[in-house]
DNA sequence: TATTATGGTGAAAGCGATTTCAATGACAGG
DNA sequence: CCTGTCATTGAAATCGCTTTCACCATAATA
């Protein structure tokens, strides 16, 4: 492996002037040139591994999700991707696979060292992610909830949820029932459904809290929790998701117990997942700007590492939605 | 921050022997209760960039993946996500966006420096990237290509794609079609057509190539291919395509056409996409383990790398497939 | 008693960069 | 001719760990 050393003698200068070279300090004309060549020469690359120990930083952002084959999250990453590559910097993936736990576990592993900067992709934010986060010695941005004093991107749900609950309510009759998430996760759980029920209400079309049922973001729970609804309530005649993923297992019920295509126009979901936009020609849902998401808040980790100015860094910021179908 | 040379001071001993205790090196009973008891009392950790300089390995995999935001990919970065963490390292994800360019330069990016080992989960296989791979100076698995001379994980789509056809053969009447992708991708582009076309052959029902078109492995792709096939050959009964996302696309361009449902039972795919699943009740398709080929690709890279005795290391595996709903 | 082993130990030499620092030479101004 | 600037330069000091090496007890063997 050759290393800067080489290249100096190669090109008769110092390590130092080499070093400067690559990182843009006071070099002369002519030995930048006998320096470049010398690197052409031999194909020398800097160790990064030496770098990273001089220098403190890695380049290398930690990424924490709950979960990599979901459309949303999937997008998400695709997101924080796209900027960490553009930026020169690179994607450190921790798939916690909906374990808080392992969600602080990581937390901690990556304040330990190798990287720069964190992504936490965030589902649930216990006392103890807070301490974590507010102890942790390298910025960090959330997507997806919002947390007091803690930089994040993420959506309205509250908002979203009552929009199309007040849009539903209209055109929905007969009952509505409710498939949520744990209210753990604050914004799938408690505020889509808060907001839901709150958008229902407005329009005068409560929900009734026997028709509430907990799934666990898979397509399986939603179908579960939707034959248990129309066995129950044969009468339910909508079932509304936290998700679209559940809602495509909700149609699969409903599909199942009334009859093929039936149960298209018969519930909604959140998320505007492709595959059932395509297969079903569109539920009612609610249209967030996954990759976005992704995209900003890397930018917004990277402004603060890389010192853009003009750029206040790590801040708050609500993206918007979209309906859709309604 | 922390260092070595702390503990080892407040410990009474030498920073060898800290390392040593750390590592399983000799080390007396009671000095290594007081190396214990100085580190919890610190909070020390090891600095893995300079345990990275020193050892020269940095724990870290990288993994290349042309698309994050696929079921099938997602599955197999989970597959290899999990064995990661249980062996002690971590991913760097790098995704090329379908750019086999990009996949090249990271191909270079990687062995340049911070991974001990590559997962490449493949696409197309070009003469650079058969060269890039053969000079990698790091051990490297493919995924879902097979390779001579090459360590990878892979399925027979030659042979699922045959039973595929073959089975469909008689249950079709009419002119079937095909939506495949680019052969470059020699797995999903050429041998799952070569493959499908045999087994049509063999059942003495031969795929007409004036019906065979292209998508990108996109769900509009594979809509746009249909509609395209729809209006040209009318009489088109059966459209059978190369992954389950394009049937996707060419479910909803029949759905357009002949109404909603009738789309239903005249396409295939492969992949056994959970949404597809769910909402068709099932196409004919193929079911393959991605996270498996995940786990085993990742498990035959850590081995070697950790030298796991009565493993035989690097080699190639082909896995096994499943026919659904034929 | 004279040797080997053998478990333990710390000093010190790297790993391969970056960065400080003092020194150099050239050159403009006085 | 002297002095102050200023662009350049290389030696050397880190960064924080691992690992060799020489060495010391002490126990086991001859």
């Amino acid at each position: 492996m050759v290393k800067m050393k080489d290249v100096a003698e190669l090109a008769g200068v110092s390590s130092a002037a080499v070093s400067r070279y690559l990182n843009g300090g006071y070099i002369s004309a002519d030995k930048a040139e006998r320096i470049k060549q010398a690197i052409e020469l031999t194909g020398y690359v800097r160790s990064s591994q030496a770098r990273a120990l001089r220098t403190g930083s890695t380049k290398l952002i930690g990424v924490i999700v709950p979960k990599i084959n979901s459309e949303s999250v999937s997008r998400i990453t695709a997101g924080i991707g796209q900027v960490l590559a553009r930026r020169g910097y690179q994607m450190l993936l921790a798939n916690t696979d909906n374990a808080a736990d392992r969600e602080l576990e990581y937390l901690d592993l990556f304040q330990n060292h190798p990287v720069d900067g964190i992504v936490l992709v965030a589902t649930m934010i216990t006392d103890e992610h807070r301490r974590a986060i507010d102890s942790c010695r390298v910025p960090i941005v959330l997507i997806g909830q919002h947390v007091e004093g803690a930089a994040c991107v993420y959506h309205d749900d509250y908002e979203a949820a009552f929009e199309l609950g007040h849009a539903l309510a209209g055109r929905v009759d007969g009952k509505i029932a409710y498939i949520g998430v744990t209210e753990e996760d604050r914004a799938a759980g408690y505020d889509r459904r808060r907001g839901f029920e709150a958008g229902l209400r407005a329009a005068g079309n409560p929900l009734d809290a026997a028709l509430i049922r907990l799934g666990s973001f898979t397509l399986d729970s939603g179908y579960g929790a939707a034959r248990e609804l129309l066995s129950v309530a044969p009468d339910v005649s909508f079932i509304a998701c936290a998700t679209d993923t559940m809602a495509a297992g909700a149609l699969r019920a409903i599909d199942e117990v009334r009859g093929m295509g039936e149960g298209i126009h018969r519930v909604s979901g959140f998320g505007d997942n492709a595959f059932l936009r395509a297969l079903t020609g569109g539920i009612p849902t609610v249209h967030y700007g996954y990759l976005t998401s992704g995209v900003e808040a890397t930018n917004m980790l990277l402004n603060t590492l890389d010192g853009v100015e003009g750029e206040s860094g790590l801040k708050t910021l609500k993206l918007g939605h979209q309906l859709m179908n309604v």
